[in-house]
DNA sequence: TGAGGAAGGACCC
DNA sequence: CCCCAGGGTCCTTCCAAG
């Protein structure tokens, strides 16, 4: 094979990016070559078409600067890397976690084929849901044709002149979506949706307990029509429809769809989900493909190997995973994309197995978290635990029209953008600071213009306001030209909570891969050992040490295994109790769940704890920040804050004494200010509330002080009055308060210093408690760590109180 | 040196 | 005859202030 990407002509390369990608089911054997050529036609010479072909010199560039780069590599440094590798294999080796039972569940040609249920004239049809312009979906018979998602419908037209296109109707999916996921929750509560179509599920637990289920609880009963609540208006043909034939060879769902037979499944996996699949297509005539494998990235893959209406199970061993992957096109795996899979072929590598042979090269050609990546996929290796959805991060409208060049018309489509944007915004009580302006021109060129606020914006007109000073700047920029336009679209990001102070930021906690689910995606670290006691190094560069290394046993097993303890707790306990019927961002169906934060007493509205942590994080660091912000209104001292406080307090409940007991005690609220620091366990605690409160208080008297002159300061940590109206004389002493007690932490004392508790508020202890471990943990862990390269805990100087912590080690 | 914004892209569905 | 969506997330690179 020819390794250099360079040096074939424009249109072999065009082909690349336009041509059919055929990798999806259901488009085996098709003439490619014929389609291809269809679609060539159909494009040539377009603006589309042109803009293609410059995207794809960009990757061919890309390509060379990398084959250069490749050339200057020497046979040690290779060597070198090589070694690297190896290590960080064996490391990612002793991290795999084949106990857990992950299934993906993707429904087929999901909008296609709620059409075709609704439709039946469609069923024999080749139809595909979307526009002219753009097609969301095909059924399998318009597959055949070469006709699939993200196909312009024009070109689809061309491919299979018979094709219906449907206009999408995301409310009826939305409705059916909803039905699934009803099922999902049945055996896993906390399954992740990705998209209205498709789940990730954690199949562990309910197996676990599947085991001892009566058989009549394995029976499901056929074409149950019934009256289940949720059964929407899919009344068409009520009885005699039955599941739309994606495939003329699609094998037959279920045996005897005689109503009022009964189907029983057993209580292995493939059962359980058997069953799962089968009530699915019961409940919406609809059938779904799934994947059962030991991690998420397989998964996936798994789903898509039987589909339609199949399933995959890759049996948790490492020889089956291991088999499984070195057959495996690097296309096919989730994140990989077209440009990346480009990329690999000119280093010869297409599938899995070529990954891993060539790791060494790749880590030295592309940047750390890729080739992470890329070491993960190689080793079959990914998250085993379902990360919770997170609080989203963004949200837009766009729009595409034909060309519009007139200011006044773009000024006001921009305002239509504002307000439609404004209205979704109110629907989650969401406001942002960032506001971005999306711009496509005619010849398909993109153009992001973004502004952030010092204050979050919600309205039509607040948002507006940016975006036309965005929009005309553009269009002054173009000057005597007009800004020819085909796309427009408005963002807003940077959400901050309901107080309207809080960030939602990243924080220690996600770094510290803490959380009971993993990030899939960002992190290298995805594994987690039962026990979650170590999770090796895969944090280090080249230079940085793990972790385990660093940290000194005792601290740091002690640390672990009481923040794994509360979390776990928590997890489950606590969160249970705070459930409020809120209605949740994702809408999946699962309830939404409110913690109050112990810095700015907002409600957060989040089910998973590390998504409240990372509100504390943010609120911490905020606060730190808030005394630049002009309006002076929003001090810590607050009436509202204290209205609020008082809240929380009041929810606070005696607690045993027995670490074990409060940690898992299912009211929530400890009072941690009163728990006696003689119980040695529970010196963190105590030091988290301290740490809390150093932090909170200093910033309400820096601004105290600078509004007026109050010049009695406390001690936070020892609750002596300092005779000083210095700040930094006054935050010196309250450092080496602190330092104490971190002294005392590190000496393995199991009290500190002999003082008092210093806090007199209460918090929401168990919440914080897993934050603050972290915080003590990382900022040490950077101290410790002494290598220059080593990144400093970024999110843990922001917080302000990471000086203090800082100073005790200088 | 480095948090964070801005801009551009890759990818997913 | 009609000439390629819209809603997200994450990553990388550049930049400038202190």
């Amino acid at each position: 094979r020819m390794e250099n990407g360079a040096g074939s002509t424009k249109e072999e390369n065009l082909l690349s990016r336009m041509a059919l990608n055929d990798n999806k089911a259901g488009m085996e054997g098709l003439d490619r070559d014929k389609i291809n050529r269809i679609i060539m036609e159909a494009s040539k010479g377009s603006r589309f078409y042109g803009n293609e072909l410059k995207k794809e010199q960009q990757v061919n560039q890309r390509i060379e600067k990398m084959m250069h780069q490749k050339a200057q590599i020497t046979e040690q440094l290779l060597q070198k890397a090589q070694a690297q590798v190896e290590k960080m294999t064996s490391e990612l080796e002793k991290s795999r976690d084949l106990s857990r039972v992950i299934v993906h569940v993707d429904m087929d040609a999901f909008y296609a084929a709620v059409e075709m249920r609704d439709c039946p004239e469609l069923k024999d049809t080749p139809m595909a849901v979307g526009s002219m312009s753009m097609l969301s979906t095909s059924n399998y018979h318009a597959r055949k044709y070469g006709v699939r998602a993200a196909m312009p419908g024009f070109i689809a037209k061309k491919l299979c002149p018979s094709l219906v296109i449907v206009p999408p109707n995301f409310d009826k999916y939305r409705a059916v979506s909803e039905e699934i996921r009803e099922i999902f929750a049945e055996y896993d509560p906390n399954f992740q949706p990705m998209s209205l179509d498709e789940a990730y599920l954690d199949f562990t637990d309910h197996l676990e307990q599947r085991q001892s289920w009566p058989e009549s609880s394995r029976t499901h009963r056929c074409r149950s029509r019934s009256n289940t609540p949720a059964d929407e208006s899919d009344k068409t043909e009520e009885g005699t429809d039955l599941s739309p034939v994606l495939f003329e060879d699609s094998p037959v769902s279920s045996e005897g769809d005689a109503a009022g037979s009964f189907e029983q499944f057993g209580t292995s996996v493939e059962e359980a989900v058997r069953e799962m699949r089968f009530r699915i297509e019961q409940k919406t005539t609809l059938t779904a493909s799934a994947g059962i494998a030991p991690n998420m990235m397989l998964a996936k893959v798994c789903s898509d190997k039987n589909k339609p209406n199949g399933q995959y199970r890759l049996p948790p061993t490492r020889e089956a995973v291991m088999d499984f992957i070195q057959k495996l096109p690097v296309r096919k795996v989730c994140g990989i994309g077209k440009v990346s899979e480009k990329m690999l072929n000119a280093l010869g590598i297409t599938t899995c197995s070529d990954l891993s042979r060539q790791m060494a090269l790749l880590s030295l050609l592309f940047s750390e978290t890729s080739w992470h990546h890329f070491l993960q996929i190689s080793l079959g290796l990914s998250s085993t635990h379902i990360p919770r959805h997170e609080e989203r991060k963004s949200m837009s409208t766009e729009r595409t029209f034909k060309e519009l060049s007139k200011p006044e018309e773009q000024l006001s489509l921009c305002r239509e953008l504002c307000d439609d944007l404004a209205e979704d915004l109110k629907k989650e009580a969401l406001k942002g600071k960032t506001v971005t302006l999306k711009i496509k021109n005619v010849n398909f060129e993109v153009k992001t213009r973004a502004q952030t606020l010092p204050y979050a914006v919600a309205t039509a007109e607040d948002i507006f306001a940016v975006a036309k000073d965005l929009l005309k700047t553009e269009i002054e920029n173009e000057s005597p030209q007009p800004l020819r336009l085909r796309l427009m679209g408005v963002r807003i990001s940077a959400f901050v909570s309901s107080d309207g102070k809080t960030p939602m930021q990243k924080s220690i906690i996600s770094f510290l891969q803490l959380g009971k689910r993993d990030h899939s995606r960002s992190s290298p670290i995805t594994h987690r050992k039962p026990e979650g006691v170590s999770r090796g190094s895969l944090v280090r560069n080249h230079s940085s040490l793990s972790f385990k290394e660093l940290m000194p046993k005792d601290l740091n097993s002690r640390l672990q295994s009481q923040v794994h303890r509360m979390k776990d707790d928590l997890s489950e306990n606590e969160l249970a109790s705070h459930v409020q019927p809120h209605a949740s961002t994702s809408g999946c169906g699962t309830p939404a769940e409110t913690f109050t934060c112990p810095v700015c007493f907002a409600k957060v509205k989040t089910t998973d704890l590390n998504v409240f942590n990372r509100h504390i994080d943010s609120c911490l660091s905020d606060a730190a920040k808030r005394e630049d912000e002009a309006s002076g209104s929003e001090s810590d001292l607050d009436p509202e804050d204290d209205h609020r406080k008082s809240t929380v307090v009041t929810q606070k409940k005696e607690k045993p004494r027995d670490l074990k007991n409060e940690a898992s005690a299912s009211g929530g609220e400890l009072d941690l200010g009163r728990v006696s620091p003689q119980e040695g366990q529970q010196t963190l605690k105590n030091n988290l509330v301290s740490l809390i409160q150093v932090d909170k208080k200093p910033v309400a008297l820096q601004q105290q002080s600078s509004l007026s002159r109050s010049p009695l300061l406390t001690c936070p940590v020892c609750q002596r009055a300092q005779d000083t109206d210095d700040l930094a004389v006054f935050n010196h002493h309250v450092d080496l308060c602190l330092n104490q007690e971190v002294l005392h932490e590190l000496g393995g004392q199991t009290a500190f210093t002999g003082k008092p508790p210093a806090v007199k508020n209460s918090f929401s202890v168990g919440k914080c408690v897993s934050f603050t471990s972290c915080l003590i943990s990382i900022s040490f862990i950077d101290q410790i760590r002494d290598t220059p390269s080593s990144p400093p805990s970024k999110k843990a100087k922001s917080l302000g109180l990471c000086n203090t912590i800082d100073k005790f080690f200088r």
